[in-house]
DNA sequence: TTAGGGTTACAG
DNA sequence: CTGTAACCCTAA
């Protein structure tokens, strides 16, 4: 009937999650009116933020308190099986505790002070997705614009337009992005056209809360090492068995750096070339334009 | 406003 | 039919 169900968009998701790492999860109010994220949830209650991170957070624990509560009602007979721990992470876990101490989650900074590379690397590929959402450009928005917003929101590592570059290459080349007069957009593949329940644009929705203007007051550093902790305290591990899956994360962002930076000679062959062919392109069309043209003639 | 229990729509 | 994700209701 009238209620359609609204699927959250991966965008949704980042955006919730990078508004949690920022505010603090349970401050729903707060994230949903910081200017960021109220481009991508402006269509969201506070209470639908909470409820999708009680979902989100279920998923990461595999068995959250709903769940049991769920399956307490229902199931009990028979002999408990020995389900496959979801974490590699061998200890504990697997006792119901409860101990979800929210507490660690408004920590000042980062106590996991990832060894070596200090970069901060913020999972490009969520992260340009989002800029591109929340830009909200009509046709995309150009590299630059791209770089300016990430570079504005988080901490940039130096060879950071290359790996942009590098990224938003392999995005168009897979289907994810496309490109068209050196813009980018997110290539909706059959899957969202037309969502939402009210296309209304968000207009003047939030007097104070919709401006161009970003706060930089608190500019802070988004890691994925960061929110991966947040999602391990989430679980009820322990500091140090979240250290280990925050350490692996940015493992694992290392890896794909080093790979990337290994792309982005390539990507940069490649905007050369798109340079070159664009300025050959624009002078031909400027002697185009003047020859079938007389009128106009160029000169005065 | 938020947390949590309950309900409904939707996919498999 | 069952499980899950989005949505609803209400006490605190």
């Amino acid at each position: 009937m009238g209620a359609p169900k609204q699927k959250w968009t991966p965008e949704e998701e980042a955006a919730l999650k990078a508004g949690v790492v920022k505010h603090g999860a349970g401050k729903w109010r707060t994230i949903l009116k910081d200017p960021e994220f109220s481009g991508v949830l402006f269509l969201r209650s506070n209470v639908d933020l909470k409820d999708k991170w009680r979902n989100m957070s279920v998923m990461a624990n595999g068995w959250g308190s709903r769940e049991k509560a769920r399956l307490a009602l229902r199931k009990v007979p028979s002999a408990p099986k020995a389900e496959e721990n979801p974490l590699s992470l061998g200890t504990a876990v697997q006792s119901d505790d409860e101990t979800v101490d929210t507490k660690a989650l408004a920590l000042p900074s980062n106590p996991v002070q990832i060894t070596g590379s200090k970069r901060s690397f913020s999972r490009l590929d969520n992260l340009i997705l989002e800029a591109i959402t929340n830009l909200k450009e009509p046709g995309g928005s150009n590299k630059t614009t791209i770089a300016t917003y990430i570079e504005d929101q988080y901490r940039a590592p130096p060879n950071f337009k290359r790996l942009l570059s590098a990224k938003l290459k392999f995005f168009t080349t897979n289907g994810k992005l496309v490109k068209v007069k050196r813009k980018y957009r997110i290539a909706h593949t059959q899957a969202f056209s037309e969502r939402r329940r009210n296309s209304s644009m968000p207009f003047l929705e939030g007097r104070q809360g919709f401006s161009p203007k970003v706060d930089k007051d608190d500019i802070h550093i988004l890691t994925k090492a960061q929110v991966d902790f947040e999602l391990a305290q989430m679980r009820g591990m322990t500091a140090e068995e979240a250290a280990i899956v925050a350490a692996r994360a940015v493992a694992e962002a290392e890896a794909a750096l080093a790979e990337a930076e290994e792309a982005a000679r390539e990507a940069d062959a490649a905007e050369a070339d798109a340079e070159a062919a664009q300025a050959f392109a624009a002078a031909a069309m400027k002697t185009l334009k003047g020859r079938s043209n007389p009128k106009t003639n160029g000169h005065p």
